[in-house]
DNA sequence: CTTGTTAAAAGGTACGTTTCTGCATGGTGA
DNA sequence: TCACCATGCAGAAACGTACCTTTTAACAAG
């Protein structure tokens, strides 16, 4: 059987398109990407014959020939022995989100990868650019991507010099310096932190500027360090916090669980909040919306970040950028509840009240 | 400039390291591979030169080649207009780190995909299997890529015979009864249920279980639906069932967020809980563990999910099952805490549930 | 009649692998 | 010595597409 005619198995390709609709392979390809100077009645024939043929093009092929992929990495910088353990599990989920639709939105997909340098993975699929999480300070994989020329935007501002075609985060300092001031308006006068054993950026940036902000209004620092990848070591920290002889009146979580992990320590001590004691935590969980009481968020904004990391990709995938490292800074949301309020004991909602009242 | 030495610009090919270590490319191929017959000394070699030149396959070309691209498409069928809206998140966010982890296993990544069926989007990629999740009866993306001989496996039991290669899912009826019975143990004597109004599986056979129990045990049925993709609306449907003068004694909330709702509307309502109101929800999310009070949950497992749809999927694409469609379904947990316990105020050990009953 | 111009379509090559087939070589049993 | 086989490697054909180059036809202008 000759090479034309040979393969009855598998899906039609473009040459059975060419044959069917008697044409060139040429005009097949350039009528279904309108390219060439071709008439529409050629066009629109070669996309009926092509749909009745059920073809569709295949992407490994089209990747070989142009080299684009339409495939962009998404990876998170882990801790713990996990390959995925996400300690801000509501932020990624909302960022992934966010990049997931805005990727989709100009063509292209997104693929989940581990942050480890398991060859075998990262090579087993074709990028045409990467974004990272959070990433490890030199981290392995970036700097060997870059090496390769393949851009790399991070959510984040990465350490150590990381080669990165650019780069989105919060501004972290000011957000913990306006929280502290909000606290300090409502009444407090010794403001706790609890805070992560990890090195990250986000951690880091925040446990200075808190430190910062003390040496400013004079306050001694009173904070506790748990490994934030540990669910069980952040309510342990958070009771530490509150079984201190220092205790603070105020307390500001730098993770996600903390709201409630604080709340329930407060619980045990028999401290009302937010009379006895003040609380933030960041967070983009909603159910902070109806706690008892409700606790104020900081929310670092991941549908924002999500979308401007991969509108910045893939500008430089397409070079529409001008070549050098973009930054950008999406500002944060503090979102005041009651639990940060001393004063105003007015709830927002009017109670309905039912039958068979108390 | 001929086509040997032609290039300088790009990346290694696996020609360049065949001219560099002064060997052919088959033998390159075969060397970095694992397979021909060469003596180890051959394979270090060209080991050695590959790794000197950053040599890295090209992933496109060898997906045309071997028609194996180790990529997954992972769907979530959504609800309402954005194209993500996953209202079980912690759920969604389980089930695909679940995922994740077990396909990077066995060498194969993960793509996120719309569920919709843009064809420029899902023909883009070169996909060995996909993973859906919750697919919709008569799902047109699973209809077509069965028809293109990809293999699909889905969470949650596919309804309107679609011709899938197999499903993993909870058995749901068996859960419901098991909880109900639960509730009625605690004293329940009036047991609501708070429901979607979305005609997908879980929902469906959530229901109608309720439904058969309440007219096995002769109880009215009392329960408020909702749209399950709209967060107010459950808090607003939430009021409701507690407003009804027909009001429960007990309620079963379908999603996530119920559990907050559920509470804030008792509170709302005077109701203490457990002592007036016995609560649980299905929900993943360690929330209910220090909320006031600790809240029942009834978790489906998404990690076990997420898992074995994956080993299932990919022994289907690497032709390790037996060519009939797997079906497997996966215990639930019922996490019980003190909403739900009315007598005993001693915590956390669930009872063994026996059988018996009545 | 020649030449230039343009539309329409065909030819053919390259993208970078994997893998089938085949060619040497040297050792072994008959 | 010869046939035979295992070993170690090379040649070359695909895989399916995109796109650069060329051909053909038609037609207007010189």
């Amino acid at each position: 059987m000759s090479r034309s005619t040979g393969r009855r198995l598998g899906r039609a390709g473009i040459r059975d398109v060419a044959a069917a609709a008697g044409v060139s392979i040429t005009t097949v390809s350039d009528a279904l990407n309108g390219k060439g100077r071709l008439p529409d009645a050629t066009r629109s024939h070669v996309r009926e014959v092509a749909d009745r043929l059920g073809y569709r093009p295949s992407a490994a092929a089209r990747t070989l020939r142009t080299g684009k992929s339409g495939l962009l990495g998404l990876t998170v910088t882990t801790y713990g022995d996990e390959p995925f353990t996400f300690t801000e599990f509501a932020y990624f989920a909302e960022m992934a989100r966010a990049a997931t639709s805005a990727a989709l939105a100009r063509g292209y997909a997104l693929v989940i990868l581990p942050a480890t340098s398991r060859h075998d993975v990262w090579s087993n699929v074709a990028l045409d650019g990467t974004v990272v999480i959070d990433p490890a300070d030199g981290d392995p994989v970036v700097t060997e991507l870059v090496r390769h020329g393949i851009p790399v935007v991070s959510d984040g501002r990465p350490g150590g010099a990381l080669p990165v075609t650019g780069w989105v985060d919060n501004d972290h300092e000011a957000a913990v310096l306006g929280l502290l001031d909000h606290l300090a308006d409502a009444g407090a006068r010794r403001i706790g932190l609890l805070t992560g054993t990890t090195t990250d950026t986000y951690t880091r940036l925040s446990t200075t500027a808190y430190l910062h902000w003390c040496e400013r209004v004079g306050q001694d620092p009173v904070y506790e360090s748990y490994p934030a990848h540990d669910p069980c070591a952040g309510a342990v920290a958070a009771d530490r916090l509150l079984a201190r002889p220092d205790r603070p009146d105020a307390v500001y979580g730098l993770f996600d669980p903390n709201g409630t992990d604080l709340l329930a320590a407060a619980r045990r001590y028999g401290l009302r909040v937010p009379e006895d004691l003040l609380l933030v935590c960041c967070s983009e969980s909603t159910v902070y919306a109806s706690t008892e009481p409700p606790i104020t968020t900081l929310s670092l904004k991941p549908r924002r970040i999500g979308t401007a990391v991969v509108q910045i990709l893939i500008d430089a995938i397409e070079g529409l950028d001008n070549g050098l490292p973009i930054e950008q800074v999406i500002p944060t949301d503090l979102i005041v509840r009651t639990s940060s309020q001393r004063r105003s004991a007015r709830t927002t909602v009017s109670p309905p009240r039912g039958p068979a009242g108390a």
